[in-house]
DNA sequence: TATACGTCTGAGAGCGTTCTCAGAGAGCGT
DNA sequence: ACGCTCTCTGAGAACGCTCTCAGACGTATA
């Protein structure tokens, strides 16, 4: 070896090895190690082994930096969650297995996943100014729910790849988004409960400001109509998607004498069958109930429920994204993931219908 | 305007401005651009309004690709979380509040947080190449809490700041870390129980090779010990944070006869009040319980527990980190977060007692 | 033999900043 | 008048990579 590995003995800042190194090494240009770490055509066999060994007994790896400026890629994504979402959601499940699943799909085709948590008003502002106007990442995740979120036209108007978690709204013919097909499941849940033979059938709403929890209540409504039910105003009850709306909500529904409901999310499902239990109605004897999602919770209280797939949506808006930003696809394109039917015990379903 | 913006009017991609753009505009040097920006001395004050009128009449921002190259500063800092933490656990609350405490303290100082969840352990490999050999975070941040992970000695060799979440350990003198004091916080418990006039006091342990789950077995014994109570093999069960292990454990305990446990999570204390409520043992009546964490869903459930900051702990060590990456600090610190006891109704303890 | 084409390689520009250095000019004391 | 310091500014190198271009060489074709 011609040249000695500088500083290679102090812990603190051993300069690192650069193209440069390699090239002198090796005997070759900065610009054909570049095309061996590329892996790139037109390198002879032997031209390759021999600078591949010298990365290799050298240890270098490239420096991203240099790669970035260059390229004007980062590999990296940004996974936006609003303030909304990240404060208001008791929901302490949904997060974290959505992002495993951006991670997982992310990793997999060798991209960072940047992520911004807007806990203050100030920080939806510094996000615009500091990460996205200036190119740091090659595209954003964002995950709302909300209604007419301000941020969405903004993003748009950036022109940077974006993908959404949820359905978009009016937006969405212009941007990818993976969402649950809300209002089928909802249908499934309701009509589930009128094969169990309810006929009294309520439903305590998601927040209405919400795409998912509108829906919902859109499902509802359209179950009741194909199976010739009368919409009975009393037998619905807003709520928020917070277990403390769930149990507030089915105490007003008990006056309503319905018997059975279908709450918007599993977290209301758990805040009503509390509220049951404390006033000792028998579920599913006196009342069923159905939820929605699927939370691990749900399992040991032995909810009905509909289960959807957050883990597959996070990997999928992933790959849309990912498939945008390296131009593999062309287009809008919307992707609706189906859910399915959960059935335990609060709905009362007997066990050959369980199987 | 001497110059147009060029492409004002693409959608696509318009050419963003660069330094040169806004010099030529105002009729400087790049080198004085360079200093309006981060507000170096040495500008004349009309120089620096002319600059400044210009930056925000064409809506220059400055490039942070360009910045990195030539600063080695990403401000981007990394977030890993281990495979063992992403699956294992089941504790759904622990992670996004953190996290949340990470991002308010990061974005706070400007920085951005690259999330890294090691899915797999491929994933472990590709986060060493990629990301940390090639500088592409000014820091990391681990939350390990497994025994002898071998991915704190790689870390440390690389001489990338960083900080942990958790004790890290027989390197604890090498790393800043934030951490609560679990043996102090698991006397304060097991000494509650006593107080409630409980003399079989049982524990289900954490997971042992966890530091979190030794150290609070360590605050049972030392409370019995200094509370002249002879230690029961038989009272003590190894649980592993998660409910079912909860659940499973209480049946054992049962068997022998105590008349209180401190479980080392929530999740598990939760299991275990499954386990008496479908025994139909009253709670606090027969056995008294006591948790760790102070999970959303103990409030619920009328836990009593040990409330510990974990928003803070994200917070603290955010910082910890930082000062370390930005010079502010020199040598090792460490943060030992206090806790407090939150009495609710599975201990027992009378109304008076709780104000 | 002349031409064409495919393979391989290196020189050097370019990405957008920051930072160092040198120099111009102003103000001041001697 | 001179030297000195202090403020302000610009030229240009540096960061580490990618990418284009041109040229060298070897082989196939006319």
């Amino acid at each position: 070896m011609s040249k000695l590995k500088p500083n290679a003995n102090s812990h603190q800042k051993a300069k690192d090895l650069n193209l440069e190194d390699i090239a002198k090494e090796a005997g070759v240009s900065r610009a054909t190690v570049s095309r061996v770490i590329n892996n790139e055509a037109y390198v002879s066999e032997e031209t390759r082994q021999r600078v591949q060994h010298v990365i290799e007994t050298l240890g270098y790896s490239p420096n991203l930096r240099g790669r970035i400026l260059a390229t004007g890629r980062t590999n990296i994504i940004g996974v936006v969650i609003p303030q909304s979402l990240a404060t208001v959601f008791d929901d302490q499940f949904y997060f974290p297995t959505l992002l495993n699943g951006v991670a997982q799909a992310a990793n997999q085709r060798n991209y960072a996943m940047l992520l911004w948590i807007q806990e203050s008003s100030t920080d939806e502002e510094r996000f615009y100014e500091r990460i996205l106007k200036n190119h740091l990442m090659d595209g954003v995740l964002l995950a709302s729910t909300q209604q007419n979120n301000p941020f969405i036209p903004r993003l748009l108007d950036t022109g940077i790849p974006m993908a959404m978690i949820e359905h978009p709204e009016q937006w969405a013919d212009r941007i990818n988004f993976v969402t649950v097909d809300n209002q089928a499941a909802a249908v499934l849940a309701t009509k589930h409960l009128y094969r169990q033979g309810r006929r009294k059938i309520g439903h305590i709403t998601g927040a209405l400001n919400n795409i998912d929890g509108l829906k919902r209540l859109e499902g509802y409504q359209q179950a009741l109509a194909e199976l010739g039910i009368p919409y009975h105003e009393e037998f619905v009850v807003e709520g928020n998607f917070e277990s403390k709306s769930g149990y507030e909500g089915m105490q007003t529904l008990l006056k309503a004498h319905v018997d059975a409901v279908f709450c918007a999310n599993d977290q209301m499902a758990l805040g009503a069958l509390k509220a049951l239990d404390e006033l000792g109605v028998r579920v599913p004897g006196d009342i069923a109930i159905i939820g929605f999602d699927d939370l691990p919770t749900s399992e040991r209280n032995n909810l009905t429920t509909i289960h959807q797939p957050i883990h597959t949506k996070g990997a999928q808006v992933t790959h849309l994204l990912l498939d945008q930003i390296e131009g593999i696809s062309s287009g809008v394109r919307h992707v609706l993931l189906p859910t399915h039917l959960v059935i335990r015990e609060t709905c009362g379903a007997s066990i050959t219908q369980r199987f």
